[in-house]
DNA sequence: TGCCATACTGAGAACCGTTCTCAACACATC
DNA sequence: GATGTGTTGAGAACGGTTCTCAGTATGGCA
């Protein structure tokens, strides 16, 4: 099936949440998803764009992040495999590619007994533009 | 310093969320940990339990884990560097050590221009105990 | 075209985990 | 004992999320 392909009834409120979560690049929270829907779609409730971030969420078309320390989830319609990176400071959320050593996992279901395995992998640290602001200074 | 040595008064209180959270092998979320705790301090509240976990966790005597899915943030006195592993069929949270290979932490860190990289990874899978009771019967 | 069953919607209440507020208390120090 | 500081417990408040429910839209069918 395609990405088109929803498993539900493509309603404009549906299209729109989907729209904007494939036009973000920042993970936006659900909060924000509602806020970004409401400019398209103003009469929108949040209980529709939280249903709906739930159901593309099942259906395989999002993803939900819970990153530590922050209240709110998060939504990333990049549904390809990935890892994210997070900054301490400005919490600011980047995608990345780092692919985990050939058989960790089979190793870690030998290891367990645990089936069907898969990962999330956070990056944590200092983005570029926060090391820049946050360098002592000469006095 | 040693683990006794907490950057805060010793309060009975505080004893007593340390002692449970080190008792504890099963990743206990606040809640859970404030119904063992008044097994031993009845008039204890949650508001102190809730302080006391946020002190520890500052202090770096306990990990804070959020996990996918989950509302209830969980708490770990084990704060070795370790990784964890999920059931997503019991929601069982066990410890593992799975390292990343040599070298990844650096390449990420060389990549994005992020200094200070930590790292957070959790598997997902099916424990062997819900394994067991799914596995399809002969008809 | 009209009817029906079903799915979906928006508003707001409810819920849950967590944090805040504040008066009372405990403790160390003098 | 007086003082200052940190801690406590109760309960209110908060933010994020889910639930409820009446009204509405949609698709299938005759």
């Amino acid at each position: 099936m395609t990405a088109e392909t929803v498993d539900l009834r493509l309603t404009p409120q549906r299209r729109a949440v989907l729209d904007v979560l494939r036009a973000a690049t920042d993970h936006p929270t659900a909060a924000e998803v509602f806020d970004r829907v409401r400019r398209v779609q103003p009469g929108i409730g949040s209980a529709t764009v939280y249903r709906t971030l739930g159901r593309l969420v099942a259906a395989g078309q999002a993803l939900e992040l819970t990153l530590d320390g922050q209240p709110a989830a998060r939504f990333d319609a990049n549904t390809e495999r990935h890892d994210h990176l997070l900054c301490q400071s400005c919490g600011a959320a980047a995608d990345i590619h780092a692919p985990l050593a050939d058989g960790l996992l089979a190793d870690v279901a030998a290891r367990t007994g645990y089936a069907g395995l898969s990962y999330d992998l956070v990056f944590h640290g200092l983005c570029p533009a926060c090391r820049a602001s946050q360098a002592p200074s000469a006095p």
